[in-house]
This record gives C-alpha cells, sequence and structure tokens, in this order.
DNA sequence: TTCTGTGAAAGGGTTCACAGCT
DNA sequence: AGCTGTGAACCCTTTCACAGAA
C-alpha cells in the first residue's frame, strides 16, 4: 500500500464526486468522436456539459496530463484514458435479482449491453417465474446465488426487489462477495464500507423538482409562442 | 406569499442538496410510519439512513422547529412537513415522451402513480405506435404536445426517446411550459434556468462503480463461508 | 437527563489566476 | 496567442459543541 512519492501526491486518494464525473466526461467524448471531433478543449467541453472548464481541468489532472496546451485535448486519446480510469476497457457481468415488472424490463433494456454490461444471470424467489427464460436468460432460485456468482466471478449485481426484501438480499449478495450493488428499491442499504451501491430512483428525483414547482404560478396558458 | 420576517432569515436560499435529501428523509419516514414508530431521534433516523443527526437537524432547520428537545421527532408530524414543503400534498399530472421499450416499462411502473405521480398522457413521434393505448393511455403525436400539456396544466414531462432526439424533444417540452424535465435519455440536456431537469442514468451509476471495483483482486471463491 | 436547534469551526470542493508549454 | 495544469483563494457543506427546552 504505497502512498506520497516525493514529487507528486497525486492519485493519493480522489475525491468521490470527481469519480462520478467521469462517465459523463466519457459519454461527452463518446458523443465529440462520433461527430468525428478530434480536439476539444475544456472550454468547449464545459460549455458542452455545462460545468466550468477549470473543474474539468482540475478534475482530470488528478489521474494525469492527457491535454496539450496551447490546443486542448485529443478527444479519442482522452476517452481511451477515461474509459482505462473507470474499466470500462472491458465486458463487466452482472446479476439480476428479481425479475418482476422492472426486473424483466432491465433485461429488456440494451443501454446495459451498449456500454459492456452483461446480465448474465437473474434470480427470483417466486417458484412461479424460477424456471422461465426472459431474453435468453433462465430465471434460477436465488438459493442458487452463492454457487452461480462463485463459478461466473460476478462482481456486479442489480437489485430490482420490492423494498422489503432489499436488504436481505443485498446482505445475500455481499455474502456472496459482490462488490458494487445497482439498487432499484426504494431503500437504503446497509452494506460494508468496501461495497459500493448506486442507486436508481426515479421517484426521489421527481420529489426534488417538485419542491421548485410548488411555489411556481400554475402555468395555465402559452401566452405568447414566441418560437 | 409572505418572506423574510424582522428576526429569522430562514428559507432565504435553501441549498440544492438539502432539498435533495428531504425525499430520503420523507421515505423513511413513511417507512417508520408503517412500523408503527411515533417518535425518531435525529440519532435514530441518521443510523438508518446512514447520515449524522447534526446533518438531519440542520437540514431540517432550515425549514423550521420540528422537533421536541429532549424527545425527538413526531414521525408523523414531520413526515406531513416534509411532504408540504416538497409538495408532496397533490397529485402530480405528467407527459411522457416516447414510447419505446423504456417508455411502455416506465407506463407499467407502479412506483409513480403510488408516490402521486400520474401520467396523463403519452406522445411519440413514429406513426406506428401513435393511436396506440398502453396501460389505459392513447399515444398522441408529439405535434400535440403543445394542446394537451395547455389542456391539462401539465408542468412535468418524462422524457424516454433516444439520446439523439432528447434535445430537440427538451426545447418543445420548455416551449410548451413544462417546468419540470425527468430524462432518462443519456445526454446532458440545456434547458433555461427555471426549467428543472434530473436524470435516470444507471449506466453513469454503474460506470462510477467499476471505477473501485478494477484496482480490487478479482473475486473467485469464496474462501471461509463466515455466514 | 435527553435531544433539539444553531452559531462557530472544520473540512471539501470549486473557481481563480497565472506560470509554462505549444 | 491559446490553452493546460495547478497552487491559492474562495465558497459551500458538514460537523462540532453547547445553550436551552422538555
Amino acid at each position: 500500500m504505497r502512498e506520497r512519492d516525493a514529487a507528486k501526491p497525486r492519485r493519493d486518494q480522489i475525491p468521490e464526486i470527481v469519480i462520478n464525473r467521469l462517465p459523463i466526461y466519457a459519454r461527452t467524448l463518446a458523443y465529440l468522436e462520433e461527430e468525428h471531433v478530434e480536439v476539444v478543449s475544456s472550454l468547449e467541453l464545459g460549455a458542452r456539459l455545462r460545468v466550468t472548464p477549470a473543474q474539468i481541468r482540475k478534475d482530470l489532472s488528478y489521474f494525469g496530463e492527457f491535454g496539450k496546451q496551447g490546443t486542448g485535448y485529443n478527444v479519442k486519446y482522452l476517452l481511451g484514458e477515461i474509459r482505462q480510469i473507470l474499466g470500462l476497457d472491458r465486458e463487466w457481468r452482472m446479476a439480476l435479482v428479481g425479475v418482476g415488472h422492472l426486473g424483466r424490463a432491465i433485461l429488456a433494456y440494451r443501454g446495459f449491453i451498449d456500454q459492456g454490461f452483461r446480465v448474465v444471470a437473474a434470480f427470483d424467489n417466486d417458484t412461479a417465474r424460477i424456471g422461465s427464460h426472459i431474453q435468453g436468460i433462465s430465471v434460477r432460485d436465488v438459493a442458487e446465488l452463492p454457487q452461480v456468482i462463485a463459478r461466473e466471478g460476478i462482481q456486479i449485481a442489480i437489485l430490482a426487489v420490492p423494498a422489503s426484501e432489499a436488504q436481505a438480499q443485498a446482505d445475500t449478495l455481499v455474502k456472496c462477495g459482490v462488490k458494487a450493488i445497482l439498487n432499484y428499491a426504494p431503500v437504503n442499504l446497509h452494506v460494508p464500507p468496501e461495497v459500493k451501491v448506486r442507486h436508481v430512483d426515479p421517484v426521489v428525483a421527481l420529489q426534488a423538482m417538485t419542491y421548485h414547482l410548488k411555489s411556481l404560478p400554475r402555468e395555465v396558458g402559452l401566452e405568447a409562442g414566441s418560437g
């Protein structure tokens, strides 16, 4: 566990908030690449993302020096570097727990596999669902979680079970060695510190927005179609 | 709409980050209510949410004094207050734009209506979909957005269109007077400052987690089933 | 005694501003 | 001239710690 060389204490401990922005940078760089843009400055990238150029430069400086003074960043190169930093230069195999409406929608979702996240096993505790096949994946009993996760070397799980079952299933996943959980259940999971959890909760997002709407005058008409 | 009494400049301008935590508090209080817990201290609530008691007290203090010293917070009362602050004491009517796989899953999702968010109109620009009925809602041409949004007094829209179309549809929504957009498309939307946008992006969440996984030793076995 | 509400202190994150490279 | 990389300043958020109410 070596730390802080004499010269540069870079990569010492990178703020989580910086990590969370990298995927956004990567996504935008990928679009720029599609648009055949070869070089982008922090100013241009910032304008596209609505963040300050300084923030982009500072964020990237945690990981290295990827730009050219007077020029900017080579899109293809920077994208490759960020993808490597995030560990996106490989395919990740995931387990899905919970195959209700939501779980089935997740299995059908193209966005995951397009970005290198493949659901390779699905689990449920409802005997009516166990044994069925969805999107080419067979639904197994959650009792088989330990064996399958170990055999497949799965490190990421998607939780799509009812709120009341989420913590228990998360406990099982942690015990099986899963190190990252994408949680669709509307509850705060308790996991050991080395296990990462992210929530997907559209309702919470809506509820934070209505705070701002409630004080607004109720929009009724479109007073002037100035467009 | 009275503001700032002589004594306390409270409610001056509340940090967005505080607003974003309120829905989590509300959700947890709702669970406590279901469990017939009548009073909760900031310490207990904090333990449940994995946040410090001080943060909870400070957050709530932006809006008023809801607790009793020596006792804590009355669950039912505090929940009611937070719901009122967030504007959750009413039903919100929403428009859905984009009725592909994702849009259909959203229409089928129970979580929205359970929390008072009702999709009352759905739109698409694909003639093959227009006119069809999904979950009892008829799919209309996006060209009808202005009329329907004005007639129904809709302030919130859900965007579930391909990334390439998201900005254009967002522009239309803004022009129609929509003040909040829940964006499922993997792009950064540009909207005027009075319009609120939240992103739902499970892939970005996964990509931030893989950063931490990539440095981990690849979990292979379950060396000791200590459970 | 217990626990809230809150100024003050501490801690982090963002932005500034500029040296230095192209 | 143009733009990066980065200390320093600034600002925002969290935590501390305690007066005061129940």
